[in-house]
Parts: structure tokens; sequence; C-alpha cells
DNA sequence: TCTATTTAGATATAGATCATATCTATTACT
DNA sequence: AGTAATAGATATGATCTATATCTAAATAGA
């Protein structure tokens, strides 16, 4: 009793004309390139997009918080656990006690530490320079004031 | 026979000075903004990025084929299965026979469906027209070409 | 034509990311 | 002292991503 249905034939292309209208489109589909090379560049080292952050901020700010690891990189408390874990476990990082709270631990990282996150941010740089080859200074500032400002939207 | 360790106390605020020198940390951080909002403003449609993202082009697209569809999200096959098994539950699209290929499937919008994608795409244009009300048409189209540049490169 | 390869879709599975609730030990507040 | 808030940990679930494997069907090549 249902009319037949209108054969329907896959279309030679597939558009994303609409999906383009969004700035937040275009700055997933750059991001997962740029995601994609920083991925690649940190797996010689054994570190992920994620370990890699933490082991900077660490080398960067040697004896905060988990708490004030877990607000700076905007994830949740439960889930640096996880990441300090696996630094820790390869002894790039330390757990110390804080003398002055004994719940928070101070995270300072190893020599070791230091080394290989030295070695990573040489390496995530020259990859960077690489993929951003096309952009010069002025594209590359103006980016980021960009960037910036959405980011504070 | 260790030295005794120095006493370390957390630092009072945190720096990203060394993260902020790559494009890919502003452009994760920034992307996060919207994609939370992206999320936020989907909700109420009970889609998710992805079942979004598949449901437009699908409507863009109608008689589109899953393959086509991994391709045009970048996204295994397999995981697109269950994006479209969601879509197809809720009846927003269906899987009709292709008549000249009988593995294929061609993706289709039912009217509900289109319906939904309608409002959803207005949705984000507001939600993207607030947080992007700070950048001028000139920092908009710029963003884009740079953005396209990176993508792909 | 007959066989081998490829492709479309599905299933199972596992890893990574992200979020919430709950627990303890400790600190801060009143 | 007693309550509330905080730091860290654990458990758990949702989502996203990736790989391997399976079938059915289409295609390429001998």
């Amino acid at each position: 009793m249902s009319q037949p249905e209108q054969t329907i034939t896959p279309p030679t292309t597939v558009s994303d004309a609409t999906l383009r209208r969004f700035l937040g489109y275009h700055m997933k589909r750059a991001f997962n390139v740029v995601q994609a090379d920083l991925v690649a560049t940190l797996k010689p080292f054994e570190l992920r997009m994620l370990t890699y952050t933490a082991l900077v901020l660490i080398c960067d700010n040697p004896g905060l918080s988990q708490a004030q690891l877990a607000a700076a990189m905007d994830v949740e408390r439960p889930n640096i656990v996880v990441i300090v874990d696996e630094l820790e476990r390869r002894e790039l990082i330390n757990r110390t006690r804080v003398p002055t709270d004994r719940r928070a631990y101070a995270l300072v990282p190893t020599l070791q530490g230091r080394r290989l996150c030295g070695q990573a941010v040489a390496a995530v740089e020259t990859h960077e320079a690489k993929l951003f080859a096309g952009l010069n200074g002025d594209m590359r500032s103006e980016m980021v004031a960009i960037l910036s400002k959405v980011r504070g939207a």
C-alpha cells in the first residue's frame, strides 16, 4: 500500500557546505591535523598529549599540587591522578609531601624528567615549525590573538 | 645516607609559558571552549557532536553511503555504524538499499530528521554568533583562511 | 568462467578521554 | 568541639577512537 520508494543513488561527492559555515568546524578539522602530528611527535618519548602537558607544567612549576595541575590543564581531579601515577611510575616526577599541608603533594620533576621534557619540547617545536611553515609571523600572531580572544569568550 | 629533601611549597600561580609557545596549545584551549558551547547547544536536541555532524551531512547529501559519511567525517567505518544506528533508531534518517550496489546503504533523512537538523543548525548559528561576538568579519575570514591552510598542511 | 581481491557494512574489543559520585584524611571555619 | 571545605584516591560510566575479524557482495584478473 506504500508508495514505491524512489531509488536513491549515492552522490559522487560529499558536500560539507553547511558545516563550513561554522568556525568551530574549521577549528576542529585543523586541530585534528595538529593533534595527529603532535601524537606522532610524542610517540618516541612514550608521552601522550596529557602526560606531555602535565610534565611540561610540572617542570615549569616545580612543587605545584595535583589540584593546581588539574586546574591548569582543565582536567577533572580524578583524571589527574592516573596521569601523575604514570609520570611517577616512569620516574619522571616525584610526589613530595608538602610540609604545610599534609593532604597535598608537591609535584617535582626528576633529573630524568627534566631531560625528557626538554627533548620533547624541542621535538614539538621542530614539528610545529614544519606544520606551520605556510604561516608567516603575522598570521601566526594574528592566530594566537584570535584564539586567545575565543578562549576568553 | 640521602640528603634531606629540600621542602617544596606549591607556587602561588601556575605558568603555562612554555606551552603558550605552541600554536597547537592555543588551538586546543580555544576549541575546548567552542566544543563545550556546542555540546551545551546540542543537548536540548539530544544530539552529540558526532550525531549532529552526521545528521547535517546526511541532510546535505541525501543518499550518501556510510563509507562516504565516514570519509567525510574522518571517522573509522566501525564507529560510523553506531552513529547511524542511533540516528535511525530515533527515526531521523533511514537506511535505504542502493539498487546498483546491494552491499551499500543510501542514507536519507526523514522529514523529522530534516526538521531537527534545521533547528539544530539554527541553534548552533545563534550560539556561535554569541561565542564569536568579539571577532569582526575580517578576523573571522582570516581565521578560516589560516585554519584551512593548517588543515591542508 | 572461475578464482582472488577488494569493498560495504557489522561486530567485538580495547585504549584514551572526560565526567560524576563517593571515600579518606586533613585543614579551615565558627 | 563540631561542621564544612579541600586534596587526593577509587570506582564507574559515557564517549570517542582504533584495530581485527566476519559476511555478503562487487570487481579484477587468469
